[in-house]
DNA sequence: CTTATTCATGTTACATGATAACAAGTCAAA
DNA sequence: TTTGACTTGTTATCATGTAACATGAATAAG
């Protein structure tokens, strides 16, 4: 068994974390609970509470890096006996993006957990279009060059979406083998 | 009345075309018919044609440097006698994309007619969230930072989306007046 | 405690966005 | 002038997202 040094710990360590942890191999399991305890602390902090719903769809998320569609989280959620209706789902995603412990994907109309729910952060993403696998960039030079060339005109930017689509190593392996 | 330089024209004297035309004050006819040409020269160039509807679509999205719904264009459209169900407007919608004479706003679930349709390229967007009022802005120099970050890890990027939401000008004045 | 208030969860019903599959018309090249 | 590719239109359906309202749980105030 591979016990090298995790790309999810590394990512504890670095301030400005490091790129693509989904993409390299790691202690899922570990990097799964290290997200749902920062997720606890900062909500915690915001005086939210994280219920079972809540929790469970968080946990949905994390159980892998890919960004999951409303009604795909909403049917696991139905399954473990939670509301089977759209609000239940929607509810639920909306809460984790408020708090920062998950992130909407324009480009697939789908939510992903928040790999670094320590910082505030609003990353770049790279999708894969193939297994929709996701990786977070940190992106904040980008955002904040993006706002200023904006405000030279007098736009004034509040959100700023950077996702990037295309494969990833093991996608692209495959494709061409 | 104003006949300064305008915007559009000076958006067809540089390679690396301006920022943010649509917030500036403009002759707005003078650039419609421009892009409206530079248009039909690409579709020749590939062998393309531009149909009644295809044109028409095309200047719905011109007469404002707005983004627009397909549900919206369909409106306009079947009120001038073409067809009436949703795969008339997204057919000529997507055509308008795949020839580089439209832009799909990932944020908005919507399309707006290119500014700069005489070269490829794949801007970025200021998006302004009352009235959906659009620019672009050169995005190259970004792209190409995030491919080849993204190039380090084994993804290979395809398409980058990168759109900021916020308030123009004449919107972010209105609002705090 | 117990009541008032707020917040969470669930529902129904609907609005909006998008596509598959098929029929019929148009156009240009052979 | 007929073949074949492309275009336009249709019907039907699917996917995504939200409004509005009823009920239930947690918290705070009396």
């Amino acid at each position: 068994m591979i016990t090298s040094q995790t790309e999810c710990d590394k990512v504890t360590r670095l301030p400005d974390h490091e790129p693509h942890s989904a993409f390299a191999p790691h202690d899922h399991r570990a990097c799964e609970a290290r997200v749902l305890d920062q997720a606890r602390d900062r909500l915690a902090a915001n005086g939210a509470r994280l219920t079972p719903v809540r929790q469970r769809t968080l946990e949905i998320l994390l159980e892998s890096h890919r960004a999951m569609g409303a009604y795909e989280v909403l049917d696991r959620l139905a399954a473990e006996g939670f509301g089977r209706q759209p609000p239940v789902a929607y509810r639920a995603l909306e809460f984790l993006v408020e708090h920062g412990l998950a992130h909407r994907l324009q480009r697939l109309n789908a939510f992903a957990a928040c790999l670094h729910p320590g910082h505030d952060h609003a990353p770049a993403f790279l999708i894969c279009r193939d297994c929709d696998m996701l990786a977070e960039l940190p992106a904040a030079p980008v955002r904040d060059a993006l706002t200023d060339l904006a405000a030279e005109s007098g736009f004034q930017v509040e959100r700023v979406t950077i996702e990037a689509l295309g494969l990833c190593p093991a996608c692209a392996g495959a494709a061409r083998p």
